[in-house]
DNA sequence: CAATTTGTTACTTTTTAAGTTACATATTCA
DNA sequence: TGAATATGTAACTTAAAAAGTAACAAATTG
């Protein structure tokens, strides 16, 4: 299967749509994604049911955030979108009566769950805002050094 | 794609090979997997590469196990299988110039990293022959019982 | 030399996300 | 009200990778 790079894309549009001031349409998300508005519409459709987004139609709609960033983890943008399969491994015939493929079933079976297990603590305890605090910290650095430069004139 | 389940599959063989006292042909391994004898050379090519087993062809010839269970990790083979991408979930793309896409790619970049090594570590920490323990538990067990009941009558 | 079995290449099938097309529905604005 | 703009959604096609298949050369056994 290709991989499934929704999350990175919905994160990378939650993003872009708390700097918009205005709802930006799907017109213009799938030039930020390279894709067409449709996949967006159908992608963003989990978010919105989330309660994450919110769509308006007609002149002047597009979707807007439903909530402040730091008010969503990823897990919850994981969620939204039906969460999906983390892993592109998986287990043999499951239905085996084989006492040695079950044994060799069950040991891949519990370490993918604890690495899923893992994965989505990781994702719950992040916030969509914290994903830019680095870039926002370099913003203020670069604004401190402009005031420096300011008072040396 | 579907799911890669050779990791499975080459587990359940070695516990098969093990209690083999002679080499399994492809044909009776492709009948274990519910495969073909084909997919079974290509894939177990891998394990012969890695040294953890052996093949010898014609007449009577077939597969065996090259070392001992007790001294193949779970990551012996995974490795062996070339240490295939274990991630349904991918990023964006990567080769992006926008900050925040580069952010959110940042993010779950590092929580695949790290559920990876997680992963990666139950592997190393198992050995294909620790798969088999509970079962080896109650075949004991069953010993036992049968000795108590000798003793009975 | 005949039978068996691996080694390997090339090709087809299956699966699923992504991509695409089309159109109904809702909203805005002149 | 009607034209333009957007979303909502269904149906279909494409792409990528594992699995599955077929065929045959090479090696080994008897």
């Amino acid at each position: 299967m290709r991989t499934d790079n929704r999350l990175a894309r919905m994160l990378h549009v939650l993003l872009h749509l708390e700097q918009a001031k205005d709802p930006i349409t799907s017109e213009q998300i799938g030039l930020m994604l390279a894709t067409n508005p449709s996949l967006v519409r159908r992608t963003m459709g989990g978010l919105r049911k989330a309660g994450i987004v919110t769509s308006v139609k007609g002149h002047g709609g597009g979707w807007c955030l439903a909530k402040l960033l730091t008010e969503i983890t990823l897990y919850d943008v994981y969620e939204a979108l039906g969460s999906p399969g983390l892993f592109a491994l998986g287990l043999s015939n499951t239905t085996t009566s084989c006492l040695l493929e079950q044994s060799a079933n069950k040991a891949i079976d519990s370490a993918l769950d604890h690495a899923s297990a893992f994965f989505r603590t990781e994702l719950t305890k992040q916030t969509v805002a914290d994903l830019v605090l680095p870039h926002a910290q370099k913003v203020q650095e670069l604004k401190e050094q402009q005031i420096g430069a300011k008072k040396e004139v």
